[in-house]
DNA sequence: AATTCGGGGAG
DNA sequence: CTCCCAGAATT
């Protein structure tokens, strides 16, 4: 049997182990803002903040985040869409409507406490084991791993494990290895410093070993095959839309419509527009897709740009038009509101990104 | 157990 | 371009 897993070290390996983790977290560890405090409040912020985004996104919104909505009580009282403004441009908007929520609920039932046990706070909107782990780790210190991206890979390249990280039967195998390792006695800092490490030194690409703390027990490093690890199944090739968007005008007032609050981009408003159909055209698509959406009649005036837009299950390649209002009232088919809206008065509403690809275009042109 | 949720930074 | 990030909810 091939010497793999934590289980294969011996209790003196992770004591040292452990002990060189949190010393070069110690030493080593940047200072960030969420960093300065254990309130349980804030880390959660931050914690959520920090789902699949990087550190250096996060920075600027927890802090302004925090500005507006400085405890649980000032966000229970929030509207959405501030909540949601507060939010544009951060991505998986669906964290803040859970956030809000949950800070909603606290308030109403708990005296805006939030719960330090396990059950408790686990089972609140948009709080599952990381960020449990994160807040009762860190605000609390209960003994709970934290098992993220930098985590997984760290446990992959530390103790050679082959599960494929982005695998969900993977999971229990890296929540056993973080639970077995962590330090129970300081486990918020030791949690980020395995963090740390990962997102400093044990990097996904053109890791630097020479200045790793646990190079000693490292066994990828050992077998020379740091590269290899973690293990990843390949994703499919995303698909890419041709779009149509119009940006519908009436007078100097521009029609703006708000997507539901579940699913993609939820709660957010956009301008109208569809999916062209195969063979049709850019221009008569964005006329039919507005009918179809707000059941107005518009005429195309001109083609404001094209964009190009990633997101993380297909890409987008949209045609923004410049339309006139002809006729019609708008009869709303899909979102749950519309408004129009002055140009400059665009910067009130929390817009997908795509669209501030387009809006410095549209505020240049003459025609609006 | 796999898919669906954004957006940006690094290479 | 591709990969991946301090993940959770949904199916």
């Amino acid at each position: 049997m091939e010497k793999t897993g934590v289980s294969e070290t011996s209790k003196k390996e992770r004591r040292a182990i452990r002990k060189a983790l949190v010393s070069w977290f110690t030493a080593n560890q940047r200072r960030l803002p969420w960093r300065e405090t254990t309130d349980p409040y804030h880390v959660w912020v931050s914690e959520v903040m920090l789902q699949q985004t990087q550190v250096n996104t996060v920075i600027s919104y927890y802090k302004r985040f925090l500005d507006q909505f400085p405890d649980i009580f000032y966000l229970a009282a929030a509207d959405a869409q501030d909540v949601l403004k507060c939010w544009e441009g951060l991505g998986y908007y669906a964290r803040a409507r859970n956030l809000h929520s949950a800070a909603r609920r606290l308030v109403a039932e708990n005296q805006g406490r939030i719960p330090c046990e396990w059950a408790a706070f686990r089972k609140l909107p948009g709080v599952g084991d990381y960020i449990a782990s994160a807040v009762l780790s860190i605000a609390f210190g209960k003994p709970y791993p934290m098992v993220d991206g930098n985590v997984k890979r760290v446990l992959s390249r530390l103790f050679a494990i082959n599960a494929p990280v982005n695998r969900s039967a993977s999971y229990r195998i890296f929540r056993e290895t973080a639970r077995m390792l962590l330090d129970k006695t300081i486990p918020g800092r030791f949690n980020q410093a395995v963090m740390e490490v990962g997102a400093i030194v044990c990097k996904p690409r053109r890791p630097d070993c020479d200045a790793c703390p646990v190079r000693r027990w490292c066994r990828a490093l050992a077998d020379d095959r740091v590269a290899g690890y973690p293990v990843r199944i390949k994703r499919t090739p995303v698909p890419e839309y041709r779009m149509a968007i119009g940006v519908v005008a009436k007078g100097r007032k521009l029609l703006i419509v708000q997507r539901p609050y579940d699913g993609m981009l939820g709660g957010l408003w956009e301008f109208p527009g569809g999916v062209r159909q195969s063979g049709e055209s850019a221009a008569s698509a964005c006329a039919r897709s507005v009918g179809e959406t707000v059941g107005l009649e518009v005429e195309i005036e001109s083609r404001l740009t094209r964009i190009r837009h990633a997101y993380t299950h297909f890409k987008v390649v949209a045609d923004v038009f410049l339309c006139r209002y002809r006729g019609g009232r708008v009869r709303r088919n899909g979102p749950i509101a519309h408004q129009w809206v002055l140009a400059k008065g665009l910067s009130r509403y929390p817009l997908p990104g795509s669209h501030h690809k387009f809006i410095p275009a549209l505020l240049e042109n003459r025609s609006i």
